[in-house]
DNA sequence: TCCAATGATGGGTCGCAACCTACAATAATC
DNA sequence: GATTATTGTAGGTTGCGACCCATCATTGGA
C-alpha cells in the first residue's frame, strides 16, 4: 500500500506510455540527440551543422553560385553568407567572383575543404555507430531505408 | 554545353547524398519535421509539447508530487512551475498542497485535461498519417520497432 | 540612358528551449 | 531552538536558428 521507500531518492524517469506509442515523438526525441551529438563533434572543430552542409554540397554537385547553395540547402542568403565568410577563413572553399556576372560569387570546395569533411565524416559516421548501438546491421539498413523514404516525401 | 536554359527560374533543391547517406541526418531532418508539425498542432489549441507530456505522465502514471514530474520529463523546476500554471488556468490540473509535507504542491489530471490529451493524441496521429504516408502499415509498425530501440537506449 | 531586378552583405529582430539564481515557505536534523 | 535542506516561484540570461530589411554593386531590359 504505504510505498515501502529505502532510504534512496527513487528518481523516477520512465517515460509516458502515450508517448512512446507515439512514432513522431521517438523520431522527435531520437532525432533530437542524432542532431545534438553530431553538433557537440562539430563544435569540437568550431564548425557547425550549415557548414558540413555547405562542404558536403560542394563535393557532391561542384562549384556553385552562392545564391544557387542558398537555394539547395534552404538557407537565408544572408545566412549563408556568414558560413561562407568562416569557410573562407578556414581555407576550406575559395570564393571568385563570376566574370560574366560580376554580381555573382562562385564557391569552390579547397583540396583542405575537401579533407575537413573527410574528418567531419568520420565524426558523424562515430556518433551514428554510437547512437545506432542496439541495432544490428540488417537493422540499420531497414532503418535507413525506411527513414529515406519518408525524407524524400518532406518537400512534396 | 552552355546550359540550354529554359525560361523558368531553374530551383536546385536535391540534399547531397553526402549527407542523405547518414542514418543521423535523416533522423535529424525526419524528427525536426515530426516535432514541427506536431508543435504547429498544439499550438492551435494555444499549447505546447511540454504540455501535452504533462497531461500525458498524468493519464499514464496518475498524480505526482510536482518536483517528481519534473525530474520524469527531464525539465527544469522552474519551467515545470509555468507549465503548470498554464495547465491549471486551463482546468486541465489540479495542484493541491500535499498536507503531509506543505512545501509539495499534488499534480492530478482533471477530466477536462483528460478530454484534451485525448484531443492531443488525436493530433498527433493526424500528423504522424500524414508523415508516414510513403509507408505501408508493416513498415510503419517496422519502423517504430526499430526506433523504440535506440531511444530506449538513449539515457542509460 | 534610365529603371527595375538581382546577388551579396551587414545588421539587426524574434521565438524558443535550456539554464541559472535568489528567495519564501516548510520540513528535517542536530 | 537554531541551522540546514528541500519545494516551489519569480525573474532573469544565453545560445541558436530562422527570418527580415536596407544598402550597394551590377546587370538586363524598356
Amino acid at each position: 500500500m504505504t510505498e515501502t521507500v529505502t532510504t534512496a531518492t527513487e528518481t523516477v524517469t520512465e517515460t509516458p506510455p502515450t508517448l512512446t506509442a507515439l512514432t513522431t515523438y521517438l523520431l522527435s526525441r531520437v532525432g533530437k540527440s542524432a542532431r545534438g551529438r553530431t553538433a557537440a563533434r562539430l563544435a569540437g572543430r568550431d564548425l557547425r551543422m550549415w557548414h558540413m552542409a555547405v562542404l558536403a554540397a560542394l563535393a557532391d554537385f561542384g562549384p556553385h553560385a552562392q545564391r544557387e547553395l542558398a537555394e539547395r540547402l534552404t538557407i537565408d542568403p544572408s545566412d549563408m553568407t556568414k558560413v561562407l565568410d568562416d569557410l573562407t577563413a578556414l581555407g576550406h572553399v575559395e570564393r571568385t567572383r563570376d566574370p560574366r556576372d560580376r554580381r555573382r560569387l562562385t564557391v569552390a570546395l579547397s583540396p583542405a575543404g575537401a579533407a575537413e569533411l573527410a574528418r567531419l565524416t568520420d565524426d558523424a559516421l562515430a556518433v551514428q555507430d554510437e547512437l545506432l548501438a542496439p541495432l544490428t546491421g540488417r537493422e540499420r539498413e531497414r532503418l535507413h531505408a525506411l527513414l529515406g523514404k519518408v525524407f524524400r516525401s518532406l518537400d512534396g
